[in-house]
DNA sequence: TTGTGCTGTATCTGTTCTTGTTACAGTTGT
DNA sequence: ACAACTGTAACAAGAACAGATACAGCACAA
């Protein structure tokens, strides 16, 4: 809902991906088994997909038994990378209408307004940038260790 | 546009009041006077307005000839205050639907993206509480000063 | 070369949010 | 009582989004 769960997409497919790649097994890392995941349509998560790999962060192997995976270590990626891979708008929008021009208000206000703005959202992205999808990985297992999960089976997905 | 330009609409209502204030013949601060400087219908004004005037940011004489005005000095108004009362929801919002708890990723990610996003948000904030309505004033004047305005006219609005 | 499995994308639907607008009752000073 | 302005309901139009179906395209395997 509500901004940006966009971003929440994308840290969990990257994450998923990041405890899929630990795996032996490797069963094929598809759309619709992180789907599963997420508990959306998959078509949901290979737009999301689309744009991570844009950005250089997963890769795809075409064809039958292709899949997706990390570009890159996981401890390289941090949440800025996802998050300007996620979202093209900013955090702050200008007024929907201008302002009257006339008004000495009204005339000089949004260069100011950008400045704040673009002051604001570096400080929001530099404190993204210092965790990485390895550490979201490590916590999200801690938290799945400490809590008493209602099903017994430690399976990434069904 | 985007995601919050209520943030900008409250910002330059109270820019005006604070503008308005330091008049001497002191019409009255209606929502139909800001709304011209703003460009907008004066509902809207007003719907910006309730919910500054809810968070102590206004005041309202009811009546004839009343008008609005700043509650406090405008040095003392934060954008951080102002951020509070335009916005209820989150920079970041979480999944649309709630991730598949059998799910090692699925269970645990959500309490790591919110101390993510939260640590996020705090740090937005205190850029924001760097500003002050009085800074963004003192700076809206300083961009009409030096530019070249379209109109002579020095008056704050029509 | 044919089949298989998966992607990439177009398209449609229902939902929600936002802005702008009209309308009108409520409030308060003159 | 009147004038002037607020507070809010109601509504329309538009944008954004999640979810879903459908299908062409691609690459590997046999």
């Amino acid at each position: 809902m509500s901004a940006n769960s966009r971003m929440s997409l994308a840290v969990h497919i990257l994450t998923w991906l990041a405890y899929d790649r630990r795996g032996t097994d490797k069963e094929t890392a598809t759309s619709q088994r992180i789907a599963t995941s997420v508990n959306t349509n998959p078509v949901v998560i290979r737009r999301s997909l689309g744009r991570l790999k844009d950005h250089g962060l997963v890769t795809i192997d075409h064809g039958k038994g292709g899949g997706w995976s990390l570009a890159r270590d996981a401890a390289s990626i941090t949440l800025l990378d996802v998050y300007c891979a996620s979202s093209d708008d900013p955090v702050f929008g200008l007024h929907a209408s201008d302002p009257d021009a006339e008004c000495y208000v009204g005339y000089g206000i949004q260069p100011v307004l950008t400045r704040i703005y673009d002051r604001a959202t570096e400080a929001l992205r530099q404190s993204l940038a210092q965790d990485t999808i390895a550490d979201v990985l490590r916590e999200t297992v801690a938290v799945y260790a400490a809590g008493d999960h209602p099903p017994p089976q430690p399976r990434v997905s069904s």
